[in-house]
DNA sequence: TTGTAAGCGTTATCAG
DNA sequence: CTGATAACGCTTACAA
């Protein structure tokens, strides 16, 4: 109990002034070493070091946010359905603030409400955000972008397309992937090929469908406007997309969905029409969540590395501030990888 | 343009003392306002809000930490496997948290490292949090609760067992679903019944598992050993204990597994061993996540309140801030619900 | 290279 | 009921 008590006033009670006492400097001398100052004398830095290792000094936070104008938090925004995303980007966020003196502060917001900008800029300017990350599709919007560049906040945009310069963005090739899984449904013989498009909107849905345009194009493949399907999405309107798609005479021969809750609707469908899958029809989905792997037979999709973007976007924001030179640049474009599964067959008919 | 910079200067640069200034009055007396001190003269009370209002005042976060010694975030410490649970009880923190002054912060922990106390009470000392909501199985830990007491930092402990006052505890009575549940197995007529288990070390596994136990009871019906498998929380877990299950002869007529990842397993090995669900096997889960309803056949599940368990915890801790009175008791037992899909029918051998 | 004084925007103390 | 004045713990001038 007394260690505990001791434990207690080394984490939390101990000030500047005390370890300027203790090293028989000024505050501002403790200060300059806590902020990394170059005109320091090495000796003095290593004795007050020395000190705050040993008495395990951290400093509060809030006075330093008061005094900054600045807190040490990072903010994500977002509105996005897909819920496997926000979780695993948030994983990898907090991945790259891991061990350092930044938090991280989660804000879903209402894009389709009148005041999400004023909310957002209130979030940020009140909380005194270090940086922000904003994640798809409200960082398709330029206004947003803006505002954080007013309000004197870092931020970094995730996305399937450059939207901004390398520091403020990090970027998956959506078309490119897609590009490639369609190519895949072709080298193994298909030739009507269904795309169940995500919502407008959504950049990535726009991506995803560039690809597969790109793909059929590639191939010489005419594309009629009956073999694409609105989505939205979500499980549910992969079901009904799909439903349209099957009752094409003759029907396609494969469907690739713009992610893998529209595939799994695919799939879910094509069991209630009685429609063997793979064996009658190939389904294709994109993201890689758990759910691919739960449905029989588990679906082919395309994997996108979610976590490392997030801590790509966390770096971007703390790099310089944890103290890795100057240019750390962090990769900002990722690339995707097609996941083979049993979903995928060469179309029986021929 | 100018508006915007009028803007930014309404949300962002006035102070208490600039409030003080307009409505004539000293800066404490604005204080008092924003504390909803008790003890100020209505009408002054009335003209100081009206500034306020007027001139969209915030007060400063930081400034108000570092003379509180508190923060106005909350915390939320967890490390568990169900990433859904995860987000659902985020999403209904936040919704609580909406429209006041408090943001979430999250922290995801490892509970197997021998720091884990000490990072976690770092954590609520260097942000003077204002409370925390702690995830099980980490809020089974007693100490954790102990630590938060002496650091004087509100708290919320979310579990499937009553352990700690009703201020402090947020409940699901799992037990009593899954006795639900695997009385509604009985009455189908299955009689034996294999469990997957949950690990040891979760709070949930045990409940869940005394539930079972007690519906068999109930019915008279024993169990003998083999018919429980242990299992990780896990899919692939959930497969490779049900293997162990398969393996009986006579083979159990339904499986009860501890949660829907497990039941998805379930699922998934019997698929491998051509068992016919639910006509050979009956497959019940837990937690009610999507992948119930994306597989095949649809499963039976209990479905518990995260959200609102999520909510209940961030009222908890910040009603009597956001000025409820001073007794808002949030309901402190939540209970869960069967939900009845396609993966239960009676056993068909009889 | 280091220290002194002033301030960041609130709240607590303690008179009036 | 209200208002000076001093904290809160740190940083930024500005000196030395």
């Amino acid at each position: 109990m007394a260690n505990k008590a001791q434990d207690e006033s080394v984490t939390a009670k101990l000030t500047i002034n005390d370890i300027a006492r203790m090293a028989g400097v000024s505050k501002k001398t403790v200060s300059r070493v806590i902020n990394r100052s170059p005109l320091l004398n090495a000796q003095t830095r290593e004795r007050v070091e020395a000190i705050i290792r040993e008495t395990n000094y951290v400093p509060n936070p809030q006075a330093r946010a008061l005094a900054l104008g600045r807190n040490f938090l990072i903010g994500m925004v977002y509105d996005n359905p897909n819920q496997q995303m926000i979780l695993s980007m948030q994983r990898g966020v907090l991945e790259a603030l891991h061990d350092t003196e930044f938090e991280l502060i989660v804000r879903p917001v209402d894009r389709g409400s009148a005041r999400v900008m004023d909310d957002i800029r209130g979030f940020i300017v009140r909380q005194r955000l270090y940086g922000v990350i904003i994640l798809p599709p409200l960082s398709e919007n330029d206004r947003l972008a803006q505002l954080c560049d007013n309000e004197g906040c870092r931020y970094v945009r995730v996305g399937s397309a450059v939207l901004d310069d390398n520091e403020h963005m990090v970027v998956s090739n959506d078309r490119d992937a897609v590009a490639e899984a369609v190519r895949h449904l072709i080298q193994q013989g298909h030739r009507r090929i269904g795309l169940i498009a995500g919502p407008h909107g959504f950049r990535s849905a726009k991506e995803r469908r560039d690809g597969f345009e790109l793909a059929l194009a590639e191939a010489g493949i005419s594309l009629p406007r009956s073999l694409i399907a609105d989505g939205q999405y979500t499980f549910e309107s992969g079901i009904s997309a799909s439903e349209s798609l099957f009752d094409l005479s003759p029907r396609p021969t494969a469907i690739f969905a713009s992610n893998d809750e529209m595939a799994a609707g695919v799939l879910y469908a094509a069991r209630l029409r009685g429609i063997q899958v793979p064996e009658e029809l190939s389904i294709i989905g994109f993201d890689d969540t758990p759910v691919t792997t739960r449905v029989w037979p588990p679906l082919s999709t395309v994997r996108w590395p979610i976590m490392a973007m997030g801590r790509a976007a966390a770096l971007k924001i703390i790099g310089v501030a944890i103290g890795e030179g100057g240019q750390v640049s962090e990769p900002s474009t990722f690339s995707s990888t097609l996941i083979r599964r049993a979903s995928v067959a060469p179309p029986s008919g021929g």
